[in-house]
DNA sequence: TTAATAGTGTCTCTAAGACAGTATCCG
DNA sequence: CGGATACTGTCTTAGAGACACTATTAA
């Protein structure tokens, strides 16, 4: 017997899909009612299998599940993990192969019966198959790259104000973090340009400036350590 | 036509094993004698096919691997990176699941026709599938890791030295560490505790004091962050 | 004017870098 | 003793934290 005679698993790709609207405290996650048993109707990772006939690699059924192609410079996209069990899923052996994308408000992908829902709002128990851990780790990963990166970026519109960045951070790390410090750091980086200041009809106090990133600061993440703020208890 | 009548893609668990030899200058990577078609006979990455029918995890098919149940305490293991697509594998649609192992000279894993390779004196060419590429992802990931976490230490025996700590680090690092930035920062973590002096036979100068890891530090990896020795030039 | 938000200046304080100095082994 | 390696003390320096200050808008 040739050694791939064994039983194959089912392989899937999962994508947890996170973006950061306005006045929220914590980031929303894209679900999608299942078209398909089990669990049909229910609100789930968006996700599919890997269709061996017709992509080419992982990255190719990536796109499929969304289905125009993704714009590299607004999304954020990694490999997040890769979870497999023989209990996973009812119906056998399964590989999920989760990914992690990061996008902003203004190019949110366009998936039908899609909806962004609060992560704080989720409980284990609604959520179908291993989602709900597959999400806690995409959160965890979010944090801990965040705390070295120039992640947050993604989260943001093509311009945005100093404030909104320091936003993203701290709602991402959990965590209140220094403004002036903070201001220092990132400016001190070859991270981001200033682009003058952009009417802003809603704004109630002094007008923020308007900067975006530069472009290699999307390609190649920039290292930037993010600190507490003590002062402010975090 | 049912979701699951696709074409499956064979599914594989491969490691890249880690271990520092005394007086190296690079990492060595265990490689095994290929014993089945492809590539019969050549070095490759120790890995295997999934059984759905006998393994219930991932980690049990790592475990598989290796003959014998793997001794957490000694070993570091992670999930590295998922390589998927239609043409890794001459034989169709594959996808390995790479792990990275982490071990010290006191607890090599014993494993049919394995040899401990120099990762500096690999080419491409020399390695099947794209085994070559996930060993270079798997020494970015320590290497990477290695700058703000204790992972190094897995590299260490039980007992160990802080030069041979340091040596550690700026193996994995590729660049000095300033000496007495490195114990402060070290001994300022809760991460070893000294154990007194071992008689070495063949040391030159001073003898150092020996340490261990606190076990806390082993399972919860501690934060610590690594800067280059300007002056030594880094 | 006040309230609200954006942004700056500067002092303090922590920790990293430099490096000379001391300690303890072997031969 | 000298050479080698291990370790320490301390001055300098970079950068984070604190926080009071100024700037610019709406109402």
């Amino acid at each position: 017997m040739s050694q791939l005679d064994y039983v194959r698993p089912n392989v899937f790709v999962d994508m947890v899909v996170f973006t950061l609207f306005e006045n929220s405290q914590s980031l929303h996650v894209l679900l999608v009612k299942r078209k398909a048993e089990p669990f049909l109707g229910t609100l789930a990772l968006p996700g599919g299998i890997v269709h061996a006939n017709e992509d080419k690699s992982l990255e190719d059924t990536c796109q499929r599940i969304f289905k125009e192609k993704l714009n590299s410079n607004a999304f954020h996209l990694e490999q997040l993990k890769t979870f497999g069990s023989s209990d996973r899923d009812a119906r056998g052996w399964s590989v999920s192969i989760a990914y992690l994308a990061v996008v902003s408000q203004e190019s949110l992908p366009v998936i039908e019966d899609g909806v962004f829902v609060d992560v704080a709002s989720l409980s284990a128990s609604d959520i179908p198959f291993d989602h709900y851990q597959i999400i806690q780790e995409a959160l965890a990963r979010v944090k801990d790259k965040s705390s070295y990166s120039s992640l947050p970026l993604f989260f943001l519109n093509k311009t945005f104000t100093l404030p909104e960045l320091q936003n993203a951070y701290e709602v991402v790390l959990g965590m209140p973090l220094n403004i002036s410090a903070f201001r220092r750091k990132i400016l001190g980086q070859d991270l981001i340009e200033e682009v003058g200041f952009i009417n802003d009809k809603n704004s109630r106090g002094r007008p923020a400036s308007f900067y975006r990133a530069k472009n290699s600061s999307l390609h190649d993440m920039g290292r930037v350590v993010m600190l507490p703020d003590s002062r402010r208890g975090g």
